[in-house]
RNA sequence: CGCGGGGUAGAGCAGUAUGGUAGCUCGUCGGGCUCAUAACCCGGAGGUCGGGGGUUCAAAUCCCUCCCCCGCAACCA
C-alpha cells in the first residue's frame, strides 16, 4: 500500500457521565476530516475512545455499588451508540482499561523510569478526607475544599515524577521552529509565555490514594496518574510496545490531535515531551478548537444548560446537527449554540438553499424532460461560463480550507455554488424557455449545468453530511464510483446526459421558528396583496388552490328523506368517490349516469344527511335558481383531468 | 502593569502579516419571479471598525494609551 496516510485523533473522553454536545462537536469535526481524507484517497486512521481510570470513576462506581469497570462498561455502550447515531466513522475505539493499553503504559512507565526520566519523590497537597480528594493551594475556597466546603489538611504522599523540566528547552526550540505545530497560532504564544518560558515543574505521574488505575509494576500501591496514562492512548492504539508495531510504523506520527482548547496545554507540553523521552517523532499538529457557548454562558452541569446530543439529533436530524456544529462555530474560536440559530441555519442553508435547489431542479427535469437529464448542447453563454468556473474550482477552495482545518469556511465555499445555482435559475428562467420549443436546447443546457453542479455539491458535502449526500445522489440518479469520487468533483461534465433523476422527499423540512412572526409575516403579505387588487378579485395562486377535475358519473341514486339531494358515485382518475349534490329537483338519477361532470376535488369532506360527501359537483345557476350541471365541451380521454 | 484571546451594521462573523472605495450570513424594509420546501433572485436602510492620541497624502489595518468582555495547572470537548 503506497497511498498517503492520515492519522487523526479526538481526545479520549472521561466516562463519568453521558457525553454532551461539546464532545459531539470535537468528534464530528474529526469525523469530517477523516471522511474528507478518505474521500481524497488517503489511508486514514481515525481514533477516539475513553479515559476510564481515576478516583472520580472509582467513587461514582462505589456509590452505585458497582465495580469501576462494570460501571464504565455501561457508559461506553452509550457512547458507542451515540457515535453510531451521529455517523462517526472511527477506525478504532480505545479504552484505557483494555489490556493492550494497560500493558503498553506499564512498559512506557518502566522505560522512562529506567532511563531516569521518572523518579520517586514526595507530592504535597491539600487533602479533603471525606471527599478523598487532593487539591492545590489555588483551588481551595477560603482554605476549604471547593467540593464540600470542609477543612482540608496538608498531607504528603509518595509519588513518581516525570522530568518535564529536562526537556523544556528542546520543546521551546521545537515549537519556535515549527509554527504549524500548535494551531491556531494564537495558542502558541499562550503556551510559550504562560507555561514553557516561566519554567516547567516536574509532573506527578502516580498516586497511591486509589486503586482504579494502571498499577506501577515495580511498586505495588502506586497507580499511573492521569496524563501519562491518558495521552499514551494515541500510540498504544497503534500497538506501541506490543508484538505488532506495524500500525505504529504506518501511522505515527499523528497528523492531527484535535481537541478543545482547555487541554491544548497537555498536548503541547506533556505529550511532546513524552515523545522526546521515548525517542519517537512528535505529532505533526495539535489543533485546539473553541467551545460551544450555551445561552446563559459556558456549559456546565450546575447551570443546567448541558445539551444532550442524542435528543438534538432525534429532534432535528443527524446531518442537520452535524452541519450546524461544523458551520456555526468560527474557526478556532468559541461559538454560540442557540436553538434559534440552529433552526435558522437548518432553514436557510439546508432547507431553502440546498434542499429547495435540488427540489426545483429535479422537478424541472421531470417536467420538461421526463426525468431524463439532457445534454448541454448549447454554446456556453456568459452566465454558464461563470458558473462552470465556480464549480470547476470549488474542490481547490474546499481543499485549501480543509488543509487548514477550517471546516466552516469549507462549507461556506460549497454553499457559494449552491447560491450561485439558485441565482442561475433566476437569470436563465427555464420556465420561460420551456414555453418555446425552439429553446429546448438552451433549456436542456441549463438543466444539465444545474444537475452537474448538484452532483459536485453532493460529492463535496460527503464528509460533512454523509446521509444527505447519498439522498441527493439518489435523486440525481448517480451512484457509480466514477461519479461520486472526489476525483469526479475535480472535473466538470462527469454527469452523463441520459441519467434518469427522480424527485424524492425534501432533504430537510423547514422548521417553524416561531409561530407568531411567521403568521404576522404572511398576514402582512396578504394585506399587501389585498390592497393592490381591485375589489372582488383574487390572486392567481388563490385560484390554483381550488382543484377542479373531470369525473365520470358511475352511479346516481336518490337520497331518502330528502327532496333535494342526489347521491353520486363518480370516478376520478381511478379513484371512486361519493358526492352528495342538491340537484334532485332538476335531474333524474338516470339522466346523469355515464356523463362527465366537473367536481371540486379538494373540498373538505362533509357529512350530509349521514352520508360523507367527498367533493362538489359544479352547476350553473340562472336567475330563477334553476341549476344545470357543468360538463365538458367534447369528450376527453379518461377522467380526473385537471381543470384550470 | 500577571498571561492569552476578543471588542467591525439589530445578531453572528470575515477583513488586520503586504495601510488605499468596510464585506459575508441572519434579521429588517422595498421590488422581481412562479420552476421549487411561503422557497428563489435583485435592491435599500442600518457602521464614530471599543475610547483617546500619534505616524501617514491615506489607518479597521502600523505605534502609544485607556476602557470593557472571556479564559487561564490538573480528569468539563
Amino acid at each position: 500500500m503506497s497511498s498517503k496516510t492520515y492519522y487523526i485523533t479526538t481526545p479520549i473522553y472521561y466516562p463519568s457521565d453521558k457525553l454532551h454536545i461539546g464532545h459531539s462537536y470535537t468528534t464530528v469535526a474529526a469525523d469530517a476530516m477523516a471522511r474528507y481524507k478518505r474521500l481524497k484517497g488517503y489511508d486514514v486512521m481515525f481514533l477516539t475512545g475513553t479515559d476510564e481510570h481515576g478516583q472520580k470513576i472509582e467513587r461514582i462506581a462505589k456509590e452505585k455499588g458497582m465495580e469501576p469497570l462494570e460501571y464504565v462498561d455501561g457508559i461506553v455502550v452509550g457512547i458507542k451508540e451515540l457515535w453510531e447515531l451521529m455517523e462517526i466513522s472511527y477506525d478504532d475505539f480505545i479504552r484505557t482499561s483494555e489490556p493492550r493499553h494497560v500493558k503498553a503504559v506499564q512498559k512506557i512507565f518502566k522505560k522512562l523510569y529506567d532511563q531516569g526520566d521518572i523518579y520517586k519523590s514526595k507530592y504535597q497537597g491539600w487533602y479533603c478526607t471525606p471527599c478523598e480528594s487532593f487539591w492545590l493551594e489555588r483551588q481551595l475556597e477560603d482554605g476549604c475544599c471547593p467540593d464540600c466546603g470542609r477543612k482540608v489538611e496538608l498531607v504528603e504522599e509518595e509519588s513518581y515524577f516525570f522530568k518535564l523540566s529536562k526537556y523544556a528547552p528542546r520543546l521551546i526550540e521545537y515549537i519556535e521552529q515549527h509554527p504549524e505545530f500548535i494551531q491556531p497560532p494564537s495558542r502558541k504564544n499562550e503556551m510559550l509565555n504562560n507555561f514553557l518560558l516561566p519554567g516547567l515543574d516536574d509532573l506527578a505521574v502516580s498516586r497511591t490514594g486509589f486503586t482504579w488505575g494502571i498499577p506501577v509494576e515495580f511498586d505495588p500501591g502506586h497507580v499511573v496518574y492521569v496524563w501519562l496514562d491518558a495521552l499514551s492512548n494515541y500510540i498504544t492504539a497503534l500497538g506501541y510496545q506490543s508484538n505488532d508495531t506495524s500500525l505504529m510504523e504506518k501511522y505515527w506520527p499523528a497528523d492531527v490531535h484535535l481537541m478543545a482548547k482547555e487541554i491544548i496545554r497537555f498536548h503541547t507540553i506533556i505529550w511532546p515531551i513524552m515523545m522526546m523521552a521515548l525517542d519517537l517523532p512528535l505529532p505533526k499538529q495539535v489543533f485546539g478548537h473553541g467551545w460551544l457557548i450555551m445561552e446563559g454562558g459556558k456549559m456546565s452541569k450546575s447551570k443546567g444548560n448541558v445539551i444532550d446530543p442524542k435528543i438534538l439529533c432525534e429532534m432535528y436530524s443527524v446531518d442537520a446537527i452535524r452541519y450546524y456544529l461544523l458551520r456555526e462555530v468560527p474557526f478556532g474560536q468559541d461559538g454560540l449554540f442557540t436553538t434559534d440559530a440552529l433552526k435558522a441555519r437548518i432553514n436557510a442553508d439546508l432547507a431553502n438553499d440546498l434542499g429547495n435547489l435540488l427540489s426545483r431542479t429535479v422537478a424541472m427535469v421531470e417536467k420538461y424532460f421526463d426525468g431524463v437529464i439532457p445534454a448541454a448542447t448549447e454554446v456556453v453563454s456568459e452566465e454558464d461560463d461563470e458558473l462552470i468556473k465556480l464549480a470547476s474550482n470549488l474542490h481547490n477552495k474546499v481543499d485549501e480550507q480543509m488543509d487548514a482545518l477550517n471546516l466552516p469556511e469549507a462549507l461556506n465555499e460549497i454553499w457559494s455554488l449552491v447560491r450561485a445555482s439558485n441565482k442561475y435559475i433566476d437569470v436563465t428562467m427555464p420556465w420561460i424557455l420551456a414555453k418555446d420549443e425552439d429553446k429546448k436546447g438552451r433549456l436542456g443546457t441549463v438543466m444539465y449545468h444545474l444537475c452537474e453542479n448538484l452532483r459536485i455539491v453532493s460529492v463535496l458535502i460527503t464528509p460533512f453530511l454523509p446521509t444527505t449526500c447519498k439522498r441527493m445522489q439518489e435523486q440525481l440518479g448517480v451512484s457509480s464510483e466514477d461519479q461520486i469520487s472526489f476525483e469526479s468533483a475535480t472535473k466538470y461534465g462527469v454527469l452523463q446526459p441520459g441519467t434518469v433523476c427522480k424527485k424524492g422527499e425534501p432533504l430537510f423540512a423547514r422548521i417553524e421558528i416561531d409561530k407568531k412572526p411567521a403568521q404576522e409575516k404572511s398576514a402582512k403579505k396578504e394585506k399587501k396583496k389585498e390592497k393592490k387588487l381591485p375589489e372582488g378579485t383574487i390572486e392567481f395562486d388563490e385560484f390554483t388552490k381550488v382543484e377542479m377535475r373531470t369525473a365520470t358519473v358511475l352511479n346516481c341514486e336518490e337520497m331518502q328523506d330528502s327532496d333535494k339531494l342526489l347521491k353520486f358515485t363518480v370516478s376520478l382518475g381511478g379513484e371512486e368517490r361519493t358526492i352528495v349534490s342538491g340537484i334532485k329537483k332538476w335531474y333524474k338519477p338516470d339522466d346523469l349516469i355515464g356523463k362527465t361532470v366537473v367536481v371540486v376535488a379538494n373540498l373538505k369532506k362533509a357529512k350530509i344527511r349521514g352520508v360523507v360527501s367527498e367533493g362538489m359537483i359544479l352547476s350553473a345557476e340562472d336567475k330563477d335558481g334553476n341549476l344545470s350541471v357543468v360538463t365538458v365541451d367534447r369528450l376527453i380521454e379518461g377522467d380526473g383531468c385537471k381543470i384550470g
